[in-house]
DNA sequence: GGAGCCATGTAAGTAGTTACATGATTGA
DNA sequence: TCAATCATGTAACTACTTACATGGCTCC
């Protein structure tokens, strides 16, 4: 069934994971210690990569020819930065241009609060108060960065880099807020229920 | 190191999926297939349950003495509808009051966005697009279900647990229509961006 | 000379999805 | 009688996390 010479579009297997680390070495030149900071820094709170996953995934990326060792190498060699390839630029490239999956969420608090009833209000009201500080410390963790247009990450890229980091802080704060609102609405609804009884 | 008889108020060890079913199963007997629709229905766009995970845990949960097949299983038995038992009703208090896992979230269309500068704003604009269509869907659905205080899902069960309800659906819609205020904001960037160059 | 960060990895375990398989019941 | 829905399950696979292990460098 193969016609030969002929899988231009037919994307390596990649996990998602991989994928985004390839994404970060895209903007520039990084370890592996580094890239996993980038991550948390910017996408953390929906996006994680932990180093179990990042290290071998690096090594895949470069079995592939997507990553090769950075010039920028100069220190002894214990560390290694990492740099794209331009086959690396052209399958990051294709992959961008494809649907993403599905956003995923798996959110315990909120499925406690299905049926919190049954522990009585003061759990319900325990389960809101805990969104409120994880909301809000979203929100600060998102409001401290300020996209700096000749920070390292910015720096040599288009100006809808820039447009795309602001995007991405934008949706952070915008969910982190109305997440919080949500919550001064849940308490005084709960309160409301409370005077009832 | 076993002080025997006095470990109260350990959990036993249930994946965060078999909770869940343990939860629903409290508000109304109901067979796995039901399960899989409650799930789908109220939580499913934080929460999914696959079968593939369903019937091995209603096994566990009735190896654990947590469920028991319901007294109004009155059909031929092909289908078992499961109900709490009162150790079920017991643990499940237990798990509400402990704090539950952070929040998950895997939003690879965010990921993308965060690189999609390298393909293009025509790519940008499609990832937004992708967005506001996901969340007019999730927002559509929240609102077609009215919490009917006589449905089956809230009949004998307190007035908290409307209002349970009530909270889940409100967070839905509050996430959903800050999402799609974001849309906006994003396209407008987008547009303006693409004057300037 | 010790605390803390930088840096790289591996092994084991967890939680979940997808695809497959089967068959009964119901309504058009 | 055929399609759709109801209903139950298993096997293989995927992606990811946690815990562990190691060691260098830097600043106080």
């Amino acid at each position: 069934v193969a016609i030969s010479g002929r899988y231009n579009d037919e994307l390596p297997k990649l996990t998602p994971t991989g994928w985004t680390v390839l994404g970060f070495l895209s903007i520039c030149p990084r370890n592996g210690y580094q890239v996993h900071q980038a991550v948390q820094r910017s996408v953390g709170h929906f996006w994680g990569v932990s180093y179990g996953q990042l290290y071998p995934q690096l090594k895949v990326l470069q079995e592939q020819g997507f990553i090769t060792p950075s010039d920028a190498t100069t220190d002894g060699g214990r560390q290694t930065s990492w740099q794209l390839t331009e086959r690396g630029a052209e399958v990051l490239d294709r992959w961008l241009r494809i649907e993403p999956a599905p956003p995923q969420r798996r959110d315990e608090g909120m499925v406690k609060l299905m049926f919190a009833d049954h522990a009585g209000p003061d759990a319900m009201l325990s389960l809101i108060q805990q969104r409120r500080t994880e909301a809000g410390r979203r929100r600060d963790l998102a409001e401290a960065v300020i996209p700096d247009p000749h920070g390292p990450d910015q720096a040599s890229r288009g100006p809808n880099a820039v447009l795309a980091t602001s995007l991405v802080r934008a949706h952070t704060l915008a969910l982190a807020n109305a997440e919080l609102a949500w919550c001064d609405q849940a308490e005084t609804m709960l309160a409301e229920q409370g005077q009832m009884s």
